[in-house]
DNA sequence: TGAGGTGACTTAACGGCCTC
DNA sequence: GAGGCCGTTAAGTCACCTCA
């Protein structure tokens, strides 16, 4: 690695990009915070989850529709999808241009459901990734850009169910000055790990053995119990109602940063975590050092852009963010995906899964795949 | 009338301080 | 050292206003 740490790489960043913060380091850790989040979005869109997904969705829990966690990514059956061409003269595409669009009038959008403040494409040409159009009861409709070239912006609507199969949550804490452990590292774990444990119908409990038990509770009044990773490998593969219907996949994100130990020798708050979300994967120090050297601070001729829109966000005066998750400078979201699609097998590499044991990324694609594919409208009936 | 800017507000994530 | 709490920073939503 180029760099010593990650917390020097941060204190990198503190001093060339966020000098003008009360608190350098602590504005530099935020943004690493959003880096992971922005690795983990163009890798899903690299595996092609991208029409599937939401960001920020409130998410109620298991059976108490009373607390609902935003949720970084869901991915979401899609009932349907419909595509859509705006010409630029259109711009910027707001959610209701797009629910007015010839190919989307016969599903006759109520107008009070139209979504006010999202805007897919603005003129500025700063994308909204998963721009949400407006919620139709159990079903929402999402917009994503597929390209805009020649004048063209061609658009998907998809067609989501409000209840996702898998949830993805990313987690950064950093290293205090001086300090080799991180007290604050339990804060953040239970806070992942209580969304984790909370928000599907295959719940998790523990033997008297130690073993860790999966339960879901069906139509009957019966539970469907046994050693937790078979009921989860069983809901996978199985094609059942009762037991799909409100399983939701829980994949956490975290990146390394000194305090967790190694992702061999794990300390108690990775181990909350790895027991809380069904898969946990470990982002390393490698792997963001070099995302950022990449694209960041000594990117390529062609990366420049990713590096302009991070430099323009981060100025300290009141400026509209076009590197995050959700908005991102189209030009940065171009070559942000080239990156990823050029340098993929290096990137799964940045990926250490802890949990579950002796499986790779490729199953978790794989189940993702199996999940997505699903035959929902029967499922939800 | 609709696009775009602004400010109030909520939610979340960060590092660090404090207590035990 | 462990863990609770806090101030700062930032993202996102929404209502409201201005202006073409």
């Amino acid at each position: 690695m180029a760099y010593p740490s990650v917390d020097q790489l941060q204190k990198l960043l503190a001093k060339e990009v966020f000098h003008y913060a009360k608190d350098t380091k602590k504005a530099a850790g935020r943004a690493l915070g959003t880096f992971v989040e922005i690795i983990t979005f163009y890798y899903l869109k690299f595996w092609g989850f991208e029409r599937y997904i939401a960001i920020e969705r409130p998410l109620p829990e298991y059976a108490n529709d009373d607390l609902t966690h935003n949720v970084e990514y869901s991915l979401h059956p899609a009932y349907d999808k419909k595509m859509v061409e705006f010409k630029d003269d259109d711009l910027p595409l707001t959610a209701k241009k797009i629910a007015g669009h010839k190919e989307l009038t016969p599903i006759g959008i109520p107008g009070d459901s139209i979504k006010k403040s999202k805007v897919l494409l603005s003129k500025d040409l700063t994308l909204r990734n998963s721009c949400t159009i407006c919620d139709l009861r159990d079903l929402f409709l999402n917009a994503y850009l597929d390209n805009f070239s020649q004048g063209i912006a061609r658009c998907a609507i998809s067609f989501l169910h409000r209840k996702p199969f898998a949830i993805f949550e990313c987690k950064r804490v950093g290293v205090e000055e001086g300090v080799k452990k991180g007290p604050q590292t339990i804060e953040k774990a239970k806070q992942g790990a209580y969304v984790a444990r909370t928000v599907s119908s295959l719940q998790k409990m523990r033997y008297a053995d130690g073993r860790l038990g999966g339960l879901i509770e069906k139509k009957d009044g019966t539970f469907c119990l046994q050693e937790y990773y078979s009921l989860l490998a069983k809901v996978i593969a199985s094609n059942d109602p009762e037991l799909l219907a409100d399983f939701i996949l829980t994949i956490g994100v975290v990146s390394n940063h000194g305090n967790w130990f190694t992702s061999e020798n794990h300390n108690k708050e990775l181990k909350v975590l790895a027991q809380s979300y069904d898969w946990l994967l470990f982002l390393t120090d490698e792997g963001i050092a070099q995302f950022i050297d990449d694209l960041l601070l000594h990117p390529k001729k062609e990366f420049s852009p990713v590096r302009n829109a991070l430099l323009a966000s981060y100025t300290g005066k009141k400026v509209v963010n076009k590197f995050t998750k959700v908005k991102i400078a189209l030009s940065a979201d171009a070559e942000l995906q080239s990156y990823f699609s050029v340098n993929a097998q290096a990137i799964e590499g940045w990926f250490i899964v802890i949990a579950p044991a002796q499986k790779n990324l490729a199953m978790l694609r794989s189940e993702l795949k199996t999940l997505k594919s699903k035959d929902w409208p029967r499922i939800h009936s």
